[in-house]
DNA sequence: TGTATATATGAATAGATGTTCATATGTTTA
DNA sequence: TAAACATATGAACATCTATTCATATATACA
């Protein structure tokens, strides 16, 4: 077997990819987070976590502050509830949204810390 | 002054909105924010610091563990680059990468704690 | 020096995404 | 009930983005 022999250093490293690539996590689980961060990657919906983070509001409170249309607001609001990061309740004739996740505080902290070096 | 005592209930409403209003973070650094998550919102992407976070790798058994072409892997280590999320130095032919930020694994298990609820 | 190997990169293309516009839905109030 | 207000939503459009393809650059080796 002088063929192993002289293939042993590319075997081993061969072992390590696959070794990698079995310890991938499913499609599905890389998928869903990369999902995730897509909805943090936009600076609309930034602002919009950022204001809920002060105060739960309304959608036309939030629109003033972002001075954007409530057409537009509401869009992004409909994302960021499908990723489950806000909820929303009816008080009258208004909605009111708030941050339904803890982790969007945490998510946001880590993110500013890399930004801010 | 009687219009402002109508207006009061009112008054403290906009005041808030407008505290809200100052107090957000400038325009520029909310970018930065978007545009770090941006990076992170690509199941590609995600998919190579997955890898990194492994063990420090060159280009093509990055392309092999994920099963593309070279040129795609490098075009987003392009990105990772920019993002100061990966660094890279030469070995010979090949060029290895490698997470270039304590942060990368922090923000994804921030991640995966919300996508796994 | 010429060839093979590893990586980078610009252009092109297909698909995804955010905003706008028009309008529908649902609630309050006169 | 009609009008006013708050929000949601579908379609259209412009912009952005990830991959592919062809090719350039750079190193190692014979």
């Amino acid at each position: 077997m002088v063929e192993e022999i002289i293939l042993d250093e590319t075997e081993v490293h061969s072992e390590l990819v696959d070794e990698i690539s079995m310890d991938m996590p499913e499609e599905e689980e890389l998928n869903d987070l990369a999902e995730l961060f897509k909805v943090f990657g936009d600076t609309t919906r930034i602002k919009i976590l950022y204001t809920l983070f002060k105060s739960e509001m309304c959608v036309c409170d939030i629109a003033e502050i972002l001075d954007m249309t409530q057409s537009a607001i509401s869009h992004q609001l409909k994302i960021l509830k499908n990723a489950k990061l806000v909820k929303n309740r009816r008080d009258g004739k208004q909605i009111i949204y708030a941050l339904d996740d803890d982790h969007v505080g945490s998510i946001i902290k880590m993110g500013m810390e890399h930004v801010e070096e």
